[in-house]
DNA sequence: AATGAAACCTGACAGC
DNA sequence: TGCTGTCAGGTTTCAT
């Protein structure tokens, strides 16, 4: 379901609501794919953890935790008391939403909707759960915590820096434009793959990379590498503003998407070629085609982009 | 190394 | 009503 723009907004409000509180327990389905970490260690990071703060890296939801001294279970199982126990133990966790997941913050009372997958009670009661009928979304645990007092496990997961998780590629919004221009040099791949490719921009999927390459006028399938510098430089000018008003908007509900409340985006409205074969060009009229590329369905106007 | 197709899942919708 | 086929906001894996 989600792109930059809709985890960005999901991110924020998680973030508004439960910034502070402590996760008091945790229930996790039976369903395995969820899960790309053990489940019990899932479990462990999360249960006595406060949530620092809620940000998004790329299309990660990356959920900051901290708590003091060591784990309960293995305090109370050591006779010695722990040496370490006054700094916090640091830990990360981070949900991809795949193509149908969401994250609800809620209280226990709501009525449990099919195909939830965690669930996460807080200390206000409230909870945080997260559901995905296609089971393509992902949840993980990063344990951050300095290796003198966790020598186990490090993080080893890909775009994970000591400091936390940092993703696969450069942020859109961040990159400079010969970063940017740097991306695609030599890349004979079609540049509506490229901008798909999570491990050179991360964040941008198939709505907003239509939607960009109609704001360039550059046709989805020309060769990334071939493009001319003027040319990449239109193409990140309209990706960022495209993925700026789509944040301001809350995002695109193409389907049933929604924030942490429950309340829909309006970006949709805003789509110009996405989702619109057929349809005429708001430009110039010529009806929009659509064709597959990395068998993703990709829309563009043939008049307005060469 | 890079590219593309297939696979992973369920649900909604169109057409018969 | 119920079947079939198509499509869906994503990523990983496998074969070229």
């Amino acid at each position: 379901m989600p792109e930059l723009p809709e985890v960005e907004t999901i991110a924020r409000g998680v973030d508004k609501r439960v910034r502070g509180r402590t996760i008091v327990s945790v229930w996790l389905g039976s369903k395995p794919e969820p899960f790309r970490s053990e489940p019990a260690g899932i479990v462990d990071a999360l249960t006595g953890s406060t949530i620092e703060r809620v940000h998004r890296v790329g299309k990660h939801i990356v959920v900051d935790l901290a708590r003091k001294g060591p784990a309960k279970r293995r305090a109370a199982r050591r006779s010695v008391p722990d040496s370490g126990g006054q700094r916090p133990r640091l830990g990360q966790w981070l949900v991809h939403l795949g193509m149908t997941g969401r994250l609800l913050v809620c209280g226990p009372q709501e009525p449990l909707p099919p195909h939830t997958h965690a669930i996460l009670e807080l200390d206000d009661a409230r909870e945080i759960r997260f559901v995905d009928p296609r089971r393509f979304g992902r949840l993980s645990v990063l344990d951050l915590s300095p290796p003198d007092e966790k020598p186990r496990k490090r993080a080893g997961e890909s775009g994970t820096h000591s400091q936390g998780f940092v993703g696969t590629g450069q942020e859109p919004l961040e990159i400079s434009l010969d970063a940017f221009r740097a991306l695609f040099r030599g890349r004979r791949t079609p540049i509506k793959s490229a901008l798909l490719n999570q491990s050179l921009l991360h964040g941008v999927g198939n709505i907003y990379a239509d939607e960009s390459l109609f704001r360039a006028g550059i046709r989805p399938r020309r060769q990334a590498g071939r493009l001319t510098g003027r040319e990449l430089e239109r193409l990140r000018g309209a990706i960022q503003s495209v993925l700026l008003e789509a944040i301001a908007l809350g995002g695109s509900s193409v389907s049933d998407y929604v924030d942490a409340d429950g309340a829909k985006g309006f970006f949709q409205l805003e789509h110009k070629v996405y989702l619109r074969a057929g349809e005429p060009c708001l430009a110039c009229q010529t009806p929009i085609r659509r064709i597959l590329i990395a068998g993703r369905g990709t829309h563009y106007c043939p008049t307005c982009q060469h």
